[in-house]
DNA sequence: CCTATGCATCAACAAATGTTGATGCGTATT
DNA sequence: AATACGCATCAACATTTGTTGATGCATAGG
């Protein structure tokens, strides 16, 4: 009955909404130049420590980003594969355009 | 100074917010088989009318989707160039992967 | 006209998300 | 050990988003 459904519609809502917010979209440019620390971050985007650290836990539940300790500091990066499989998913958003299916007379 | 920037972060946060929900989601995987009319889309989705009504306007205002009247019934489609755009988009999120910075020692 | 249908829109409320400043924890420096 | 630094986390609050039922408007059919 279904069509070739889109996989976990839940989990793809999630990346979605990790990428919906102008802040963490900046971070990802940012991080676009290779692995940056938080105080670095600070920095780049002017604002508080208390608000990139949501931003950036929100980038890494999604598995968008990844970080590693070294020291004092914790550098995030891009995660290339969560792009990757978000890409895909984009893909497979797109109308199959095969038959372009004439609902006629729908509702009766 | 800045990096080769992301085009329009704002819009793209519209985007992304629009495809941040699980509903909106499930719309558009209807809709990859042609156009729909609100009433059909409720009995798929088993869901109120104005609920499906407020999501419809949301991913239309993002673009997502366009519409068109006939007689009673409002029919709503994917629009495929918001799509094309999207994955454009998601494409540049990509590291730049050239050099690998190693961003040492990073504050001081 | 009068009524029914398909849908948008509104108001009231509920729930989720983001912001800010304070606090705490691990790691380095002395 | 005492202090400073880098960052996560928390609590309180503000803002945004989503839900539900009611209302309204356009179109179609009697």
């Amino acid at each position: 009955m279904r069509s070739a459904s889109l996989g976990n519609l839940g989990s793809a809502a999630r990346w979605f909404h990790a990428l919906a917010d102008k802040t963490r979209l900046q971070i990802i440019d940012r991080l676009r130049d290779g692995e940056q620390c938080v105080c670095e971050l600070t920095d780049l985007l002017q604002t508080g420590q208390s608000r990139l650290s949501f931003h950036l836990k929100t980038l890494k539940d999604a598995g968008i980003l990844t970080d590693r300790r070294e020291g004092r500091w914790i550098y995030y990066s891009l995660n290339s594969s969560a792009i990757g499989e978000l890409e895909e998913f984009i893909g497979s958003i797109k109308p199959k355009s095969r038959e372009l299916r004439i609902a006629s007379n729908c509702c009766e």
